[in-house]
DNA sequence: ACATAATAGTTCAATCATGAACAATAAACA
DNA sequence: TGTTTATTGTTCATGATTGAACTATTATGT
């Protein structure tokens, strides 16, 4: 039976993982203001950094990197591109994929928002040792590959 | 000028803090399909967890404990009351608030639910040590009190 | 008491992510 | 080669979340 022992609020794992989960709400909240100024949404930015760091990614490949369905970023990309912040081009080899890159004004607003989006980081994190930082990034890469199915 | 040294990945926080993101998503879509066999969606699962602990609690009180918005859990309840889980009566004294409380059927469901979340996240965390989860809860308890405006 | 402001909840249109079904292309293999 | 299977990206209907405008009720201030 159900006495207080058994409930998962007792377990330290529990309360310790709705606390992360609550923490990265409120950022997810503050990251969407915070960029607003830039006319960006999370998801997009998303897309510029994962961009900037492999450029001429397929659709495919940025799907799974941002644990996301294909579809969605069918959706995500129309928007980015008629603003002349990512260019598409079909694979001259594989005529089925796209490849992806940043255009210059990409980059420039990628960094833009990426000051903005590290001021916000800075200021949650800013309350720990980069000590303990470090500790919770290894952590978290540990249960983010302990989900991985 | 953004050399590399500027660029935010070379920021060990920032490093840090997208890598809670990632394992954050991962628990969030390996959480919706455990709950299928339940019939429940994490924001229901969140609304029972939260009734359960504060039972009679205001609809205006569930979204803020939720970081949500009013409308979103005006959205959510008739589900809920539909199935019996959760009942709705409006307040004697102040007849603008709605008092929520979970049924019997309701906390049933909750315990069983909580069972599957409870096993996902000790998958999740298992490999760290229980100083370290520790650390880690009292860290994000600090990140979402700063990110609190 | 009366007017004004604040609060609780609802409605509605807009936006976003999802997954299934589909078209086009390439790979595997007989 | 020709047929079958896999892969890439798109379309579309669905469900979730949001914020603004609205109604009803209570609090505040004169």
């Amino acid at each position: 039976m159900n006495n207080k022992q058994d409930l998962p609020w007792e377990n330290p794992r529990f309360r310790n993982w709705v606390a992360v989960a609550k923490a990265c709400h409120s950022m997810e909240r503050a990251l969407a203001t915070a960029l607003q100024p830039h006319d960006l949404k999370p998801a997009q930015l998303d897309v510029l950094m994962n961009l900037y760091r492999h450029p001429g990614m397929s659709q495919h490949d940025l799907a799974r990197k941002l644990l996301v369905g294909r579809s969605n970023i069918t959706m995500l990309l129309p928007q980015l591109e008629k603003r002349s912040l990512v260019s598409r081009e079909a694979d001259a080899k594989d005529r089925r994929i796209m490849r992806l890159t940043l255009t210059a004004d990409g980059e420039a607003l990628l960094m833009r928002a990426l000051k903005a989006y590290g001021a916000l980081i800075e200021k949650a994190m800013s309350a720990s040792t980069p000590e303990q930082c470090d500790l919770i990034g290894a952590h978290m890469l540990r249960v983010a590959d302990a989900l991985k199915d």
